[in-house]
DNA sequence: TACCAGGTTAGCG
DNA sequence: CGCTAACATGGT
């Protein structure tokens, strides 16, 4: 990784300087299908939950330099955000073979989107719910269920004054575990509503330790037996847990898009092997040049 | 208004 | 094994 400075400025916003958006393009990143909270604000801000604290983040020119402007202090950026977005990962040592023109293309469409380091039981919960259904909406049943279940989140500027915006931490296990289906009505689950009940339990009772699944020492696949066992958890939601909440880079769903592309550009079989230790980020940027490249003019 | 969605499950043969 | 119907419901 490039050296970078981090600068804390005077009116309390927190500037990233070094880190260019063939590093880091946040409305890739964002808004890739990868996490379902993020909004942006306008033309340059997203502003989303991280650890149950709000952010705002987006790029600005810093003396003639194009930098990321956020609203997290220096040690939150260190100590959170910093890995959030993955920046100690060196995405150029990913593996894409030369007569693979399809990954290339990729690639280069894709450049600047991160594997972001979500919370686990987040990412576990949000995969449940993608299954049969499209982003917006699981945008809207995720967002129902942190306001009905979840903490207000309150955020405060340096003068001490509460900011208008309102976020809802991501209820936990615990919560979760405790609820009777019904009161999952109206938040828009679906026959999924179980599913997410029966997880909790499976977690608050240690039937599976997410914990332990998220260590270094987990090998992906290890992790994807183990979440399979859960209801409603099959290989393919099983593989978004393990790459987006688990953090395992090789694992590389295969969801519809990716089927179709296979099935088109691989003759029904793909060497996933091939792409190596971070295949899952070509996973992700195969995922998002199949669904945005007729809809974004580059 | 119908149709569809980052799949999973159970029940066949 | 492989194949298929059923699954709930908000967004477009």
């Amino acid at each position: 990784m490039e050296e970078y400075k981090v600068i804390a400025l005077e009116n309390g916003l927190t500037a990233i300087c070094g880190i260019d958006k063939a590093t880091l393009d946040l409305d890739k990143t964002l808004d890739c299908g990868q996490c379902f909270r993020w909004k942006k604000q306008d033309n340059l801000t997203w502003r989303g939950v991280v650890k149950d604290k709000i952010y705002s983040i987006g790029r600005t020119e810093l003396n003639g330099e194009d930098c990321l402007l956020t609203d997290a202090t220096v040690e939150d950026w260190n100590n959170t955000l910093y890995d959030y977005f993955d920046l100690g990962t060196d995405y150029s040592s990913l593996s894409v073979p030369e007569s693979d023109k399809f990954a290339q293309q990729a690639q280069k469409f894709g450049r600047g989107i991160r594997i972001l380091k979500q919370d686990n039981w987040e990412a576990l919960v949000s995969f449940i719910i993608s299954q049969r259904n499209n982003i917006p909406k699981i945008k809207g049943t995720i967002e129902r269920l942190c306001f009905k279940y979840g903490d207000p989140i309150y955020q405060y500027n340096s003068k001490g004054e509460p900011s208008p915006h309102i976020y809802y931490s991501f209820p936990s296990a615990d919560t979760i575990s405790k609820l009777d289906i019904e009161d999952l009505d109206g938040i828009g689950l679906g026959y999924r509503d179980e599913y997410i009940i029966m997880a909790a339990k499976a977690v608050t009772n240690k039937w599976i330790d997410l914990e332990e699944l998220e260590k270094e020492t987990m090998t992906g696949n290890l992790a994807v037996l183990k979440l399979t066992g859960l209801r409603g958890v099959g290989p393919k939601v099983a593989n978004c847990v393990a790459l987006f909440g688990l953090h395992k880079l090789s694992m590389f769903p295969i969801d519809v898009w990716i089927q179709r592309i296979i099935d088109i550009h691989y003759n029904g079989n793909i060497d996933v092997e091939a792409y190596g230790k971070l295949a899952g980020l070509m996973q992700q940027y195969m995922f998002y040049y199949i669904k945005y490249k007729d809809k974004i003019n580059v």
